[in-house]
DNA sequence: TTATAGTACTTTGTATTGCAAGGTACTATT
DNA sequence: AATAGTACCTTGCAATACAAAGTACTATAA
C-alpha cells in the first residue's frame, strides 16, 4: 500500500467527471483532454482515456466528428449528447453529496478527537 | 450506463480515506462503522468492508483488539497505528489536491460556456 | 520515391477493488 | 435442544485504471 495507489484510486469515478466537465466546455480530441487533465495534476495515459471515451460514446453521452489536421492524421472531436448533459447534471450532484460527506468527515474529526 | 453506477465510482477509494477517518476518531468494529457510513449516506455493505479491513490491517495501517461484548460474540475493535496515521495525512493532503481540481474544473465551466 | 519521425487512435492483459451472495461461529433466548 | 441475533470471513463477478504493444495516417527528408 503506498499513497500513490490510493491518490490513483481517489482519481477513479473522478475521471469520467472530469473529462465530461472538461468536453462541456467545448469539442475535444484525446490529446487534447490529455492535456488539460494534466494541466490540472490529474494524470492519465493514453490507455485509460481512449477505453473512457469509447465507454462514454457508446452509452450516448458523447458523440464524435473526424476533423482533419493541419498537422498529421484527422481528429476525433468529442462533444456531449443532450443525454450527456443530463447525465453531467447527475454527477454534479453526486460529486456535492460526497465532497460534503467527506469535508464532514474531516471537520467532525477535528472537534470530536 | 446509469448514475447510480458513476456514483459507485466515485465512491471508490473515498472509501478507504473515510474509514480511516472513522477510525482515528476512536477505535470501531465493523458494524458501528457500517453504521457511520449509512447516517453520512456513504453506503457500503459487509462484503466490500471486511476486505477492506483485512487490506488495511494486513498493510500495517490498522491494528485490532478482541474486545467481549454482551449482546453477541466478540468483536474486532480497529484503530490506527502510526503508519495509518501518517498515511491518513497523506490522504487529507490528496483529497484537498482532487476537490480542489474538480472545484476548479466546475468552476472554470461556468464562466467559459 | 522510399525511409523516418510524428501524431492519433485502438487493443490486450493485468491488478485492484466494490459488491452480492453464501458460509462459519459464537451468544442469548425460548 | 432449537432458534434468532450478532459478528466475522470468503468466493466469484464486474468495472476500470494502467502499461505496453499495435495500427494507420501525415509530413519531412534523403
Amino acid at each position: 500500500m503506498n499513497i500513490d495507489n490510493a491518490k490513483s484510486q481517489m482519481r477513479k469515478g473522478m475521471l469520467e467527471y472530469c473529462v465530461l466537465l472538461l468536453i462541456r466546455r467545448r469539442p475535444l480530441y484525446a490529446s487534447d483532454i490529455l492535456l488539460q487533465l494534466k494541466e490540472a495534476h490529474l494524470l492519465v495515459v493514453e490507455g485509460t482515456l481512449y477505453p473512457l471515451l469509447s465507454r462514454l460514446k457508446n452509452d450516448h453521452l458523447l458523440s464524435y466528428e473526424w476533423q482533419e489536421s493541419t498537422q498529421g492524421p484527422p481528429r476525433k472531436y468529442y462533444a456531449l449528447t443532450a443525454d450527456g448533459e443530463a447525465f453531467l447534471q447527475g454527477l454534479d450532484a453526486a460529486w456535492g453529496e460526497i465532497s460534503d460527506t467527506v469535508n464532514l468527515l474531516k471537520t467532525e474529526n477535528k472537534y470530536n478527537l
